[in-house]
DNA sequence: GTTGAACTTGAACGAGCGTTCGACCCTCAT
DNA sequence: ATGAGGGTCGAACGCTCGTTCAAGTTCAAC
């Protein structure tokens, strides 16, 4: 199975959005930016692409269906809630890291989306969500009930994770390993004071 | 010291127009919503700000003055940095919830600014870094040193703070007392091991 | 009753927006 | 050589944008 021609170029589009995207905004940048920025004429990008709407949707839904797919994949079969969780946080750090326009797409302009587009992202985010309570209550199970109320928990994750394109440098002298651990650690001391130690939080990559 | 009528205006302005930055984004609102929004007619507007630049400007400076205000008021005098830290924590989060779309300007339109008012709002959210990671450098040498990267935990914890604009409901049934505990919590005992509860975070607003 | 400053406005400006359309290239099976 | 179809484009459509401006209104001070 080949990837024909046409999809490449809808992959090239794609990723020169979203760096404009991440860029100047969703809003502030126009199609003839993105037809610039990807160096085929104003009328081609509509060849590949019905709107920009379309164009916002795909680059969130296939980066998000990417995410999901790959926490799917690294917590299968994993069933110590510790290392579920900094399995969770590994994947969802280390893509982010590697996407970092993608990803600021996605967490900065969700609410540029509406209607069926924002629908379809929505459920994502809720099934996502989900993962992580379940992990969770799984944690709090094994490791005592928790003193911390779970929704706020989860999103302070959430936050703490996401929060990352306003700051966070890939290329800077913080590293993807270092990151990740300092965030499972910072949670799980604060969410169960679990003792923090190498040993305790393996990297989810060694899987 | 009475207020102008003039500067009463502008205020309702600013209260209306960040309503309305926070409901549909900087730049997909048009100056002819604003006007809709605050009973103005269009050209009225420019009456009280010279540009729709200037109007987000005025809205992130003066609310991230107050911010860094609250904060030096309420850290003044207080020396020990568990109660330092979750002061600071209090205070930010005690101004985001009761200014919820003011803040979520602040926090989510900060890509769109440029030139000498970009470099304002940065220069402030520069001396609020600092006063957290000072903070942090006390919590060390006084509960022994971290095992996270000072700069990791310190954007982290912004992390969890902002990103509430993107799920909580000051008047859901998480309270903001709840909220702020759970996160000063959930910082405290990742970052320096400590034991969590009531006794060690005093809740800021009773000083 | 006149003045002048504070305030408000409708109407317009030029520019840029997202999108469409018909025409044009290729390539390749017939 | 021909025609079909995937790919590309310049030019234009109607619309909305941020901003301006001259002309108004209100009203306290003289």
């Amino acid at each position: 199975m080949t990837t024909s021609n046409r999809d490449q170029k809808l992959d090239g589009l794609l990723a020169a959005a979203a760096k404009v995207f991440a860029d100047r905004g969703y809003h502030r940048t126009s199609m003839r930016d993105l037809a610039r920025a990807s160096g085929v004429s104003l009328a081609g990008v509509y060849y590949y692409v019905q709107s920009k709407d379309e164009l916002l949707f795909l680059i969130q839904q296939r980066n998000f269906e990417a995410v999901l797919a790959g926490a799917r994949d690294t917590l299968a079969g994993v069933t110590d809630p510790v290392e579920r969780l900094a399995r969770f946080v590994d994947n969802h750090l280390d893509y982010f890291a590697s996407h970092m326009a993608e990803m600021k797409v996605l967490s900065h302009e969700a609410g540029a989306l509406s209607g069926d587009f924002l629908q379809r992202v929505n459920d994502m985010k809720h099934d996502y969500t989900r993962m992580l309570m379940d992990i969770l209550a799984d944690l709090e199970t094994a490791h005592g009930p928790a003193h911390l109320n779970r929704r706020v928990a989860a999103y302070s994750l959430f936050g703490m994770m996401n929060w990352i394109y306003n700051w966070y440098d890939p290329l800077g002298d913080v590293g993807v390993e270092l990151l990740s651990q300092n965030i499972c650690r910072l949670f799980l001391g604060g969410y169960v004071g679990l003792p923090v130690s190498d040993a305790v939080i393996p990297h989810a990559s060694a899987g």
